[in-house]
DNA sequence: GAGTGGATTTCGCAT
DNA sequence: ATGCGAAGTCCACTC
């Protein structure tokens, strides 16, 4: 293990700060599980009654409160805060605090049962593949994918109230404007591509379809769309993802 | 601590594994820091190459994987899943799995620096103020928050696209749709407005405003607002908690 | 620095 | 189970 890294169980409170201190100082993560209660103010406000809790302190400043259920941290900070740590009272306290907006949390430990302290190196590569940037490079790459007969003319293309992720021609010459959606496509998706197909009427003088893409849709949506004369095509992620896979290959090949 | 806990500084990957395996059977929070790889499969996919993390397995099953920087988690498994460890060619593999949506995550360690298992016991109490809805709390408890003059009616009143935050009279006797953001309001928040006050006005024959509720907007949103002839209205956020706390006071006096 | 939209969003509540 | 909107959302990207 690198320098300067420690693993303690059961450290008085005194020497928790000490090593937290030192951690925070020299950029190193801390892990903190102890019995702790929790204040936070800012663009809201809140308080957590003590209890066992998990407390990450990251090398950029990143704080997270866990409780011992549920995905999301109870309280937290994002990266780039400034921390105090203080001894009062037989309580160790730490205090996050960033500008931007100006929000503090407060975390009083009265026991810590484990404190990891260490300098963590994570040079490792994250891909994440299907994203909604890449169903339109599949739908480029392969306009069938979308539909028969497509033909893309522009994407991300500036209108009155946005961007239109997609527009081109169909298999019978008519302008297209695509809304595309990863996940399930919701109402606010819709009122959308309403916007959107309206403000491109107001700019040409020719019939305009608009359709919606996504892996699915909801009955409402279904209703609202047509009610709104618009479309919705489904696309399969799975295909964008072999579509995508082949395009890259293509890529390496150009590449030799 | 409490009985079964474990704190172990560079554990084998075989006592890593053992102690992994009992944490999960007996719904105990586990913290793993070390070197791992990282796969994931479901919605999306995601690769992340070797690299020193912390991984944190609740008690609910809910896991997550943090890099050394940043808020949010590289890879993670929302609670109520299920999990697989087994050690294979000098490499401890901890598979987290899930139904609906089908997803899996796959973490290979081939080192660990620090392993942390313990039941943690969290009762604490946790309470958040000033939330969407303590915002039209706020209003109906204290009208003038909102508008000098205005006389609630009814709140999350059903109409064709979805739910009316909040609908009144103001004073000069017109009927007021009310759309309430805790945030400053964006374009969505406009088109949903519009869409509300569209379909009111097809239900009453009399004039109807739409009015914005948040404590702040942007200029462009603003402009929008105007184009479709509706209102915004600035409402403080520390005035509604104020009158939280007194509308509280109120309860509690009543009580007694 | 504000503005805009996506996210493996998650979560909660209502149908 | 599905649908729908909020969130201390965070984050990345543009202007």
């Amino acid at each position: 293990m690198a320098e300067g890294s420690r693993v303690l169980e059961k450290p008085s409170l005194r020497s928790s700060a000490a090593v937290i201190r030192e951690a925070i100082a020299k950029h190193r993560c801390v892990v903190l599980v102890g019995r702790c209660r929790v204040e936070y103010q800012g663009r809201a406000r809140s308080t957590l009654e003590p209890g066992e809790r998990i407390v990450i302190i990251k090398e950029d400043g990143a704080t997270l409160v866990h409780r011992p259920m549920g995905y999301e941290p109870v309280n937290w900070q994002p990266s780039g805060c400034y921390f105090r740590t203080s001894l009062v009272d037989e309580t160790l306290i730490l205090i996050a605090v960033r500008r931007n907006p100006p929000e503090s949390l407060r975390v009083f430990f009265d026991q810590v049962h484990a404190l990891v302290a260490m300098r963590m190196v994570d040079a490792g590569r994250f891909d994440l593949h299907v994203s909604e940037s890449e169903m339109r490079e599949a739908i480029l790459a392969e306009p069938e994918v979308f539909e028969e007969g497509f033909k893309p003319i522009a994407y991300e293309k500036r209108v009155e109230p946005g961007f239109l992720d997609l527009y081109g021609l169909d298999s019978s010459g008519r302008l297209v404007v695509v809304e595309i959606k990863r996940v399930k496509a919701g109402k606010s998706a819709v009122l959308q591509l309403a916007r959107y197909v309206d403000s491109v009427r107001n700019t040409v003088s020719r019939d305009v379809r608009g359709v919606l893409a996504a892996p699915h849709i909801s009955k409402g949506v279904q209703r609202l769309l047509a009610t709104l004369n618009l479309e919705y095509k489904r696309v399969d992620l799975e295909r964008c993802a072999q579509v995508l896979k082949m395009a890259e290959g293509r890529k390496i090949q150009d590449f030799f």
